[in-house]
DNA sequence: GCCTTTATAGCACGACGGTGCCATGATAAT
DNA sequence: ATTATCATGGCACCGTCGTGCTATAAAGGC
């Protein structure tokens, strides 16, 4: 019927992926505030200043809703930290304590020391520990954990190529060990924000690292 | 305890204790398989093969009972977990190698190995994220979590006092370490059990005590 | 003008949640 | 036997949630 161009022919006028990003901010304010189960329809609907059904005009079901969530999440934390990496590579010049600075402070992105990345790891967590029963959303979890997973990965390999982390120094293990210090202070800090201030972590991460590069003066075991 | 002759006058026969404790075990199970958003009363009086009224004549709300299970929980971890502390400690004599092992033995009891301690990681897990957005599971998630926190503190400090570890190390900071490092492990492990086996986390667990003990003989910063 | 497509909103239905209330059976004291 | 107490089970009510369906308004293409 329409012609053959069938790209510049949308009698609308709202762009729906920006729409689907709003209601995901509506999604992420509601699950952050009411946990995931308080993440209806009508609450995100009611977030995001929408009625149900203009909501349900962008996602076909509340599994859809869910699933565009995770997958968004994982992009905005993936695209904001692969570019702090970069910042971090591009600048390969610089002295060892320079480097290790910004290594650090790449690593901080996954820790909650403001409120971005306060709400951030909170909705991480929410969602991977909701995606152990939810089948749908395991999977889109999963690219997220491995996203997160090689960032961490590169960013040791970064600093061993540099010289900044021994030769010997298994890195897979150490990645594991380091996402789960990440993972667990995260945790931590979500439930108990006063106990574990920002100070803390930052300690906590700076001690776990003069660790690692103490383990070059030891040589292999 | 076993359930001896009650000195009261009660005209029944069954033990409410008992009976209370046996629905918070179908509340775990029904938590493991389904989530804490599945152990709605119905589901919970039929995992223990009850009537949803058998369960509300023990316990008033579904918040009384959420709030049971939590403690009950947090009992039973730091049980099993006390009665594993005081063989280490009561076996205070043998060889530095010895109490090496079993320290780690002890340690290993947070990461979920077996299918035990894998439902325990998993229930600290869900109840530990639910608490954040439900006032009334905090204040007994909170007291669970000080009663692992003093236990790790209180290993690291005997591993100190007997020379394991140097006498100048942060026991608080390396408590904190620790303890974050069990629970990202048992997050990640709760998630993905095929990618993170036990000899996986047993691996990273030796790995992390290795570099603690080989801080000693680094000396102090 | 007309017509198609999209955006937004609302209603109604069925399912399921917690909970108040009550009926029945069992037990022990009187 | 009577009675009080407790255990157990079920019913019914009300709220909420997801969802199918429909209505209305706006924006191009003809």
């Amino acid at each position: 019927m329409a012609p053959s161009c069938y790209k510049g022919v949308m009698p609308k006028i709202v762009d729906p992926q920006q729409r689907r990003r709003a209601v995901a901010d509506a999604v992420y304010a509601v699950v952050a505030r009411c946990g995931l189960e308080g993440a209806t329809l009508r609450n995100v609907a009611s977030e995001a200043g929408l009625a149900v059904g203009s909501v349900r005009h962008y996602f076909t079901d509340h599994d859809e809703l869910m699933i565009f969530a995770v997958q968004e999440l994982g992009r905005r934390v993936g695209e904001r930290v692969w570019a702090h990496a970069e910042r971090l590579l591009s600048g390969s010049t610089g002295s060892r304590e320079d480097r290790r600075r910004r290594t650090e402070e790449l690593l901080a992105e996954f820790l909650p020391l403001d409120d971005v990345r306060r709400d951030e790891v909170v909705l991480r967590l929410t969602f991977s520990t909701a995606a152990r029963t939810r089948p749908s959303l395991l999977k889109h979890t999963e690219a997220m954990q491995q996203t997160l997973h090689e960032l961490v990965l590169r960013t040791l390999q970064g600093a061993q190529a540099s010289g900044g982390l021994p030769a010997d120094l298994g890195v897979e293990v150490e990645t594991i060990r380091l996402r789960a210090l990440l993972d667990g202070l995260g945790l931590q800090a979500a439930l108990f924000p006063r106990r574990f201030t920002s100070d803390l972590l930052r300690e906590v991460l700076h001690h776990h690292l003069d660790e690692l590069v103490a383990a070059s003066e030891r040589g292999p075991e």
